[in-house]
DNA sequence: CTTAGAGTGTGGTTAGACCACAGGGGATCC
DNA sequence: GGATCCCCTGTGGTCTAACCACACTCTAAG
């Protein structure tokens, strides 16, 4: 066993037996060292990969906000994950795309009608229904509307993976806008594809709203021409 | 911006450019950290990162097993996320076990009848009832014959998905085979379920498949007990 | 031709030093 | 006495230099 796994293994302990909890600090990086009879080399590659799957976040100087303390962002985990491995065209964007699918068919045919999220999106169609929002805000906010439609499933969960998702083609997708004809029509048509989304899930009518996010999904990147083998 | 943080990157981007490929080697970290004009310290952190993702595995020694290659196991990546947030006691189990029937009842409904995977999870079953298989192989064969049908759906995401599911909640599993009242009954059952799911999916018969393998995981589940909030 | 040894290059680990940063508390000034 | 300024302390961030264990490869001895 590596020396950093030994730290990994450490700290994974202490947040699994309740001595370490989202908000609390790890000890500092010489002094668990120091407690762990490793370098202080080995702690921070510990550390470093904690910080990487979301876990802490390292902070300079003193005072409350320095130093590094637990968090909790199992999106940030995910999302780098995915992203390096589509790197390594090992995992094809349409399986992306389709994982996404059935992730939020599922999320929307189980939102909880009394959601705080469901108030979160339809304040986002409005804001979506500007004229003046560029290109990149109403892809921006479109991110956070239909991230905010799988979270009102309340299952942690698909919202991570959800969110991680939408972080590995992110990039992919905003390349695939220059390959729409007319974005202004496209635009018109997802704002009506999104009110009756919304529209579905406060009817409670799980099964309308998952085949009109079905549709609306894979008819999104169908008009934009989801290249297989694209740059 | 962290020196480490400008490895990782240049790394991606000869992954997405193509420079670096499942099976190629990253340059050895004295000479990347001289080409970059960093410290081994910081490219070692970037590759620590790397190997915590699943994207490279690091080698000592000469010869071409040695040396950092590069990999693509998502799965570990994702799983060991998923088992650190668990830690934190910000993902719920319970959430987990949902994911995962929702993502394995799509599996087996879009199982492609041809794959190949068909054919392993029909030689596990047959392993699965023989009668000197301990409970720990049972276990073992179970999460092998599960995988088997999720990657028979062909799609990458949800194959790394599940397996990272069941890799985060294993520990726990297994703790709650203790729960069970008569584990020979619940083995029989189980092997009966599995014939069932497996007929199936090979009769095309999706939804049944579906209905079948999310009655069997929560099934399970319920019988041996899911604690909201056990030790 | 076989075999034992030295050589070479890889990651693994450590120690020690220096830096920038941010808060805290004491010394100073009004 | 109160407000202000500045040094002190502790944090993570980075780097250098050295040594180790390992596994192959080449060489020279048998």
């Amino acid at each position: 066993m590596k020396t950093h796994q030994l730290v990994l293994a450490w700290i994974e302990t202490e947040l699994s037996e309740g001595r370490l909890a989202v908000g609390g600090r790890i000890p500092a990086e010489r002094s668990l060292a120091e407690q762990l009879k490793v370098s202080r080399t080995s702690v921070r590659e510990a550390i470093r990969i904690l910080e990487a799957m979301g876990v802490v976040r390292a902070g300079v100087g003193s005072g409350p906000e320095a130093g590094t303390v637990v968090i909790s962002d199992p999106t940030a985990a995910l999302g780098s994950a995915l992203r390096l491995h589509v790197a390594t065209q090992h995992l094809p964007v349409e399986d992306i795309v389709e994982t996404r699918v059935l992730l939020e068919s599922w999320a929307v045919s189980h939102a909880k009608p009394g959601s705080p999220q469901l108030a979160v999106a339809t304040r986002l169609l409005g804001e979506m229904d500007a004229e003046a929002v560029s290109v990149d805000e109403f892809l921006a906010l479109d991110v956070r509307f239909h991230l905010a439609l799988a979270d009102a499933a309340g299952n942690a969960v698909v919202s991570a993976m959800m969110g991680s998702l939408r972080e590995s083609i992110t990039g992919y997708a905003s390349r695939l806008t220059g390959n729409l004809p007319d974005w202004d029509a496209t635009a018109a048509r997802l704002r009506v594809e999104h009110h009756g989304i919304l529209a579905a899930v406060q009817d409670h009518d799980g099964d309308r709203a998952a085949r009109l996010v079905a549709d609306h999904i894979e008819g999104y990147y169908k008009e934009a021409g989801l290249a297989s083998g694209g740059t």
